[in-house]
DNA sequence: GCTTGCTATTGAACACGTTCAAAAAGAGGA
DNA sequence: TCCTCTTTTTGAACGTGTTCAATAGCAAGC
């Protein structure tokens, strides 16, 4: 079940009204901002009375996340077409978030309507709420196949770990980057690069007797985190 | 000048006015909540028109901003107490950050209202804004005292950013800590106590030439976030 | 005491997200 | 074709954060 989608059977007129009511959303929000666009604007652009698009979607912000659903269901086979015969991890990681920044570029001003709540994790719109967990594990793949497709070799007491570790700092990546006002995101660029190049030494060493310690403290803060 | 006081010039009489509406703010943020506070609501119970609030908030969420400024300044001398006499830098983080979580406890569920625009450096209630800057310079210096007073020497291409990077990390910290449904918050509590942990061993280790590459990586990495 | 100018206070009005009862449109029999 | 039940659509109404023009209060100068 969606978290967005009301209508459990829906015909096919249905089905078109909804998503004329989402791009005419969409439209306006990479237009003039989602702040900026009200939900009468969507509605009148759609040719629907408001009740309609409350018919179709909880809420204003449900519009984004249709969206933000949409495209990861899209960006799974691009990801697959990207990590193809990288090895390197560094490499293999980047490929990933570069697919979304890619993608979700056009759409990067509204985007931040999502994670007005993000912190939330009670808020079904939230990345970290229940409503959300299908979303979030699917994702969260994408970097279990970075791991395992990989030349490195990882301990095995951190790789369950990994994942979620990863997307995490995704997440911190793609926030960043929202609200970055640098020409071309050029910060972002730059905060990327090292972070993924911190994770993927930092990873290498990880193996070493000199860093057990550290390892095992920081497996238990990931278990801390759930 | 501060973020959220409008008038610049205020009688006794206006001072007055401003910290009983405050007061009820507050009030009625702890008994029902933030969102389950109307403007209405605050200003019938100090006893003013719904004006008399804008003309001393800028908004709703102004209310709390007044709030975790008179805290920070509160707390100020009460760190400056939990860290005499502690030389163990892990003791001496904790001490900082244990402050913080005790004076906001009472306020814990409120908070959450302050982060909703976190993300959004242009926000001025952003902890990362223009109009914030000084509230957070001051709280960075207490990570500042809490590491020059310690017993552990640091490298110094570091030092200069650790300030900035421990703050940020105590952000993350308090976000967890606000939205943490676990008895007594007892998962923040675990959560500090390895995050903590982690810092301290890493920096320990940072000196060590088997780390240097990370550690260069890591400046860079920290520069890159400005 | 009166005038002038600033500070403080008022509350009606506005904008916008959201709700909901009612109407319209369709689908499937009889 | 007509009746019945479900799905879809409508738009007025509501609640709440916020604005703003108007008014009251007050201090200083004359």
């Amino acid at each position: 079940m969606e978290p967005t989608a009301k209508p459990a059977r829906s015909t096919p007129k249905a089905e078109t009204t909804r998503s004329r009511i989402l791009a005419a959303a969409l439209n306006l929000f990479r237009e003039r901002g989602f702040d900026q666009t009200t939900m009468r604007d969507i509605a009148s652009a759609a040719e629907v009375a408001i009740g309609a698009a409350y018919y179709y979607f909880e809420s204003k912000e449900a519009l984004v996340m249709a969206f933000y659903q949409e495209a990861n269901a899209a960006m799974h086979e691009r990801i697959q077409a990207a990590l193809d015969r990288k090895t390197d991890l560094k490499a293999r990681l980047r490929a990933v978030v570069d697919v979304k920044f890619e993608y979700f570029a056009p759409n990067r001003k509204f985007l931040g309507a999502l994670l007005r709540h993000a912190a939330d994790p009670e808020h079904p719109l939230s990345p970290f709420s229940r409503e959300t967990r299908e979303i979030r594990e699917r994702d969260m793949l994408h970097f279990s196949e970075a791991l395992d497709g990989s030349n490195l070799r990882l301990p095995e007491d951190l790789r369950p770990h990994l994942p979620k570790l990863l997307w995490l700092s995704q997440m911190g990546l793609i926030l960043f980057w929202i609200y970055d006002r640098s020409e071309n995101q050029a910060r972002t660029e730059r905060l990327v690069d090292k972070s993924l190049g911190i994770v993927a030494s930092l990873l290498k060493l990880s193996k070493s007797p000199f860093l057990r310690p550290v390892r095992r403290t920081a497996i238990e803060l990931l278990q801390a985190l759930e």
